[in-house]
DNA sequence: AGACGTCGGGACGCAACCGTACCGTCGCTG
DNA sequence: CAGCGACGGTACGGTTGCGTCCCGACGTCT
């Protein structure tokens, strides 16, 4: 049987070299080196430097964050917007992730895994705020929930992990104020032009 | 004289090997092997690999992408998202882009000059389309112009560059108005009355 | 026309990494 | 207690890329 204590140290050295590193420059000498383990050990385990990061990447994306429930949508977007910024703030994400996102506009194989993983995982948590927020009447009938996603990731993850400015706490109630307004437009039926309703933040 | 038919080749081969490769995995032999040079060439005239990346990618994203000016902020984004679309459907923006922010990461040089080149050019983009909203009275007074920047462009970025999805040319209206509905929000004067909903996280 | 200066190309020594074969050791089993 | 099987570590040949040096070729200037 293989040594847990030897596989976990791979694992850990393999994060800790990817976020050093990145995919790219990713090389099992090194991972082996910074694990205190020969490259025999990694070898007997994944066969290939795509296997071992596959099977690290899936299992460390596979823990879900708290998903907020406080009966209010907007509530709910900044909670979630805290919760997110603490996560992408952590250095081994803030770095693995952009990295491997990259990495999987070459390799189907990765591009695979991160969709099952971070895609899915995001529509479900969506699907539940938004229908959540549906269901207590905040919101109409959602049209798409791919674009809710986008709407409701894309600003914090822009800022977050590509312009990478901080979020200040300040800033989380007022995005999500602001995505709950662009939620509210994208849930009307489209129809096209007469969107000059006037918009309150209060319901 | 350096001859200007070899540079530009290393400038083109650069770009393509970069979009193959990525950043990490770069190597001049494989930029010169393809611009049909030879490595002194490159050494010649950029006397590092970073050097060279810098050079050449801070001037491809010189170039403007043209702004839309229609008089209506929701058309406007809507032009701005189909332009967007179109310019990060290209391979090589779509390959190069994500990987030099995921550099930019780990180095300090990288992030340095994207921050100059994008996030620059971004703050100019929006500052002149919220610009105009306002003095066309379809927008109160902006209050914090990075947080526009995050709602206009991060979720058409999460969709195309990330969550790699194809944005429907349906989509862009859409996308266009709910953005429009979250700069109203927004760009209201942030008064923190009406959120005394409890801030608690449920599991 | 000839000499000079500059540029591109090939070759070299060096270092890192890959993937594998072999060897010593540890623990289990009868 | 002894034999066996599986594991981890070291060593090896081969490949790739780095950065540099030297040489032949081309254009220019006098």
């Amino acid at each position: 049987m293989l040594r847990d204590d030897i596989t976990t140290a791979i694992r850990r050295a393999l994060m800790q070299e990817l976020a050093a590193v990145g995919y790219g420059r990713l090389s099992i000498e090194a991972v082996a080196r910074r694990a205190g383990v020969s490259k025999t050990a990694v070898y007997r385990r994944w066969s290939s430097k795509l296997e071992l990061v596959l099977e690290v990447v899936s299992a460390a994306a596979g823990k879900r964050l708290p998903l907020p429930d406080t009966g209010d949508l907007r509530t709910d977007l900044e909670m979630l917007y805290l919760i997110m910024t603490q996560a992408l703030r952590h250095p081994l994400a803030s770095q693995i992730i952009p990295d491997l996102l990259a990495e999987a506009a070459r390799n189907p194989q990765i591009a695979q895994t991160l969709q099952e993983a971070l895609r899915l995982h995001q529509r479900t948590v969506g699907g539940l705020l938004i229908g959540r927020a549906v269901e207590r009447g905040e919101l109409p009938v959602v049209v798409d929930p791919d674009i809710a996603i986008d709407l409701i990731v894309g600003p914090l993850y822009w800022r977050v992990a590509i312009a990478r400015l901080p979020l200040d706490p300040a800033d989380a109630p007022r995005m999500a104020s602001a995505v709950v307004g662009a939620l509210r437009v994208a849930c009307q039926v489209p129809i096209r032009g007469e969107s000059d309703v006037e918009l309150s933040v209060r319901p």
